[in-house]
RNA sequence: GGGGGUGUGCCCGAGUGGUUAAAGGGACUUGGCUGUAAACCAAGUGCGUAAGCUACGUAGGUUCGAAUCCUACCGCCCCCA
C-alpha cells in the first residue's frame, strides 16, 4: 500500500529523478530500485557516449552527472565509448548527415574524453565498455538479421527525419543503423536504465524493443532535457559557439554563465549543479542578478574548487561590473625588429598580439570605438602608435594584453 | 532507366547580361543603455594600410562585360518505372 509513498519519499531515488524530464516507465523504475534495494544488487545504468569531440561541455555533464547520481544512490555506471557507432554518425536531432569519424580519431578523442569524464564519475563504480567489442565480431548476415528488427515506418515517423525529408534533405541509409547499434548495445550489456537527452528518445525506446526481442528485461529510459546554450536558443553545442566547457579556465567559465540569459537558470541549476532542488528554489526566488552569481560561483567551484570560483568572482566585478583592469593581464613582447622610431601600425599591434583574426577585424574593432590603449580609445586605422613597456592593450570588453619590449 | 527541378556569402534567402562585394532576415562583432540577462538604439561583418585581388556547385565557352546566356561534369530533391 504505502509502497509508492516509500519509493517517493526515497531522497537517493528523488534525486536520480531530478531534471528529468521523462521515465519509460516510472513503474517499472520503482520496481527495479525496490528489488535491488531488497537484493542488494545494484542497477547497471547504461549511457552511450560517441567521443566525436574530445571537449566536454556542461551539456555533456548533464548525463554524466545523472549517472554519477546514481552511482551515489550505490548503483553502477555502464560507459559505453561507442567506437563503432561514432563511425556511422547518430542522425538524432540533426538537420544533416553526421560527417563520421575514422576509428582511429575516434579512439584518439576517446583518451581526452575520459580523462574529463572521470572528473564527473565515480571510477570504481564504473564498467567501462567499447561497442566495437562485440561488432567487430559480427558478419554482415548479422547485420542484416540486425536490420530486419526494425521498419522504415518506424524510422521514418522520427521528427529530425521527417523534417529533413519535408524540406528535401538527404538521409543517407547508413543512419537507419544508428539507433539500431545503440539498441543492441544494450542488449550487450544488460542495462537496466538507460540514460539519455531528449533527443535520444527514439535510439532508447529502441533499446527496449531489442531486450525484449532478446527475452531480456526490458531497460528503463530516463530522458534529460537538452541544455541550451548561453546565447539561450540553440542547443549547446561546441560548433555553435554556444557551450561552457568543463575545462574552461574559471574566469572563461564564470563570464560565460554570467552571459546567460535569466530564462535558463533554473535549467542550468537542476541540470549542471549541485545544489540541492531546495536550495534553487530558494536561490531563484531571489534577485536574478544574485542567482546568477551563484550559478556561475556552483560551476566553477564544481569542475575547479571554491578558491578559484572566489578569483573568478572578484575578477568578473572588477573587470565587467566596475570596468577596470584585470589584475592578471596576458602579456605580449612586440620584437624590437617590427618597431620603427618606437612605434609600430596600431592594426599590426593588435593582429600580433592575437586580439583580433586579421587586419581587417582589428581596423573594424577600432572603427567600432572598441579599442584602447591605457584606457585611451583609439580612433584613427592608420595610426602609428608608440610602444611604451608595459601599456595595455585592450580589445572589446574582455581581451586584453599587457606590451613588453622585446 | 525516363522526366522535371535545384545548387548564391556563417545560415536562410533575393537577384536572370553592366554603380552587384551581391537586397532582406537570422547569426555574429564593436559601441550605447544594463545585471557580460532581456528589450532597445547605432555602426559593421571576403582579403588587402592602398592600388587592387578573389567570390555566387566544378570546369570550360559566348560577350567589351556574366551570379545571370551556352556546354559538360558533380551534388541534392521530386515524379514515373
Amino acid at each position: 500500500m504505502s509502497d509508492e509513498n516509500q519509493v517517493s519519499s526515497d531522497p537517493a531515488l528523488e534525486e536520480v529523478m531530478r531534471g528529468v524530464i521523462s521515465i519509460d516507465t516510472t513503474e517499472e523504475l520503482h520496481r527495479k530500485w525496490q528489488s535491488s534495494l531488497k537484493t542488494g544488487d545494484p542497477l547497471r545504468v547504461k549511457l552511450g557516449v560517441d567521443p566525436t569531440n574530445p571537449q566536454l561541455h556542461l551539456g555533456h555533464a548533464v548525463p554524466l552527472r545523472k549517472l554519477r547520481q546514481f552511482q551515489d544512490a550505490g548503483h553502477i555506471a555502464v560507459l559505453i565509448i561507442g567506437d563503432y557507432t561514432a563511425c556511422v554518425g547518430d542522425p538524432s536531432g540533426k538537420d544533416k548527415t553526421r560527417p563520421t569519424l575514422t576509428h582511429d580519431e575516434c579512439r584518439e578523442n576517446a583518451q581526452g574524453y575520459l580523462e574529463q569524464a572521470w572528473r564527473i564519475l565515480d571510477q570504481e563504480r564504473t564498467e567501462l565498455r567499447w561497442n566495437g567489442d562485440w561488432f567487430r565480431e559480427m558478419s554482415f548476415l548479422d547485420v542484416i538479421a540486425l536490420c530486419g528488427r526494425t521498419t522504415v515506418a518506424r524510422q521514418l515517423e522520427r521528427d529530425d527525419f521527417q523534417k529533413r525529408y519535408a524540406g528535401g534533405k538527404p538521409i543517407s541509409l547508413h543512419e537507419f543503423i544508428y539507433p539500431l547499434m545503440q539498441a543492441w548495445d544494450s542488449v550487450q550489456v544488460n542495462a537496466d536504465i538507460e540514460v539519455g537527452g531528449t533527443d535520444q528518445t527514439f535510439n532508447l525506446l529502441l533499446g527496449r524493443d531489442l531486450m525484449r526481442q532478446e527475452g531480456l528485461e526490458p531497460q528503463v529510459c530516463m530522458t534529460t532535457p537538452l541544455l541550451v546554450g548561453t546565447d539561450g536558443s540553440m542547443k549547446m553545442s561546441k560548433s555553435h559557439g554556444n557551450s561552457i566547457g568543463i575545462s574552461d579556465p574559471p574566469e572563461e567559465m564564470y563570464g560565460k554563465t554570467m552571459s546567460l540569459p535569466d530564462a535558463q537558470m533554473g535549467d542550468y541549476f537542476t541540470l549542471a549543479s549541485d545544489l540541492s532542488l531546495v536550495e534553487i528554489e530558494e536561490v531563484l526566488a531571489g534577485s536574478p542578478r544574485e542567482a546568477k552569481g551563484t550559478l556561475a560561483r556552483t560551476l566553477v567551484r564544481l569542475y575547479h574548487d571554491e578558491e578559484k570560483a572566489l578569483a573568478a568572482e572578484a575578477h568578473f566585478l572588477r573587470v565587467f561590473s566596475q570596468r577596470e583592469m584585470p589584475e592578471v593581464i596576458e602579456e605580449y613582447t612586440v620584437a624590437a625588429t617590427d618597431l620603427e622610431d618606437g612605434k609600430i601600425w596600431i592594426v599590426k599591434l593588435i593582429v600580433d598580439a592575437g586580439l583580433a583574426q586579421k587586419n581587417n577585424e582589428a581596423r573594424r574593432n577600432i572603427e567600432g570605438g572598441g579599442v584602447r590603449i591605457d584606457e585611451q580609445r583609439m580612433e584613427d586605422h592608420e595610426s602609428q602608435v608608440e610602444v611604451r613597456e608595459g601599456m595595455v592593450l585592450q580589445v572589446g570588453k574582455r581581451k586584453f594584453r599587457r606590451i613588453r619590449i622585446g
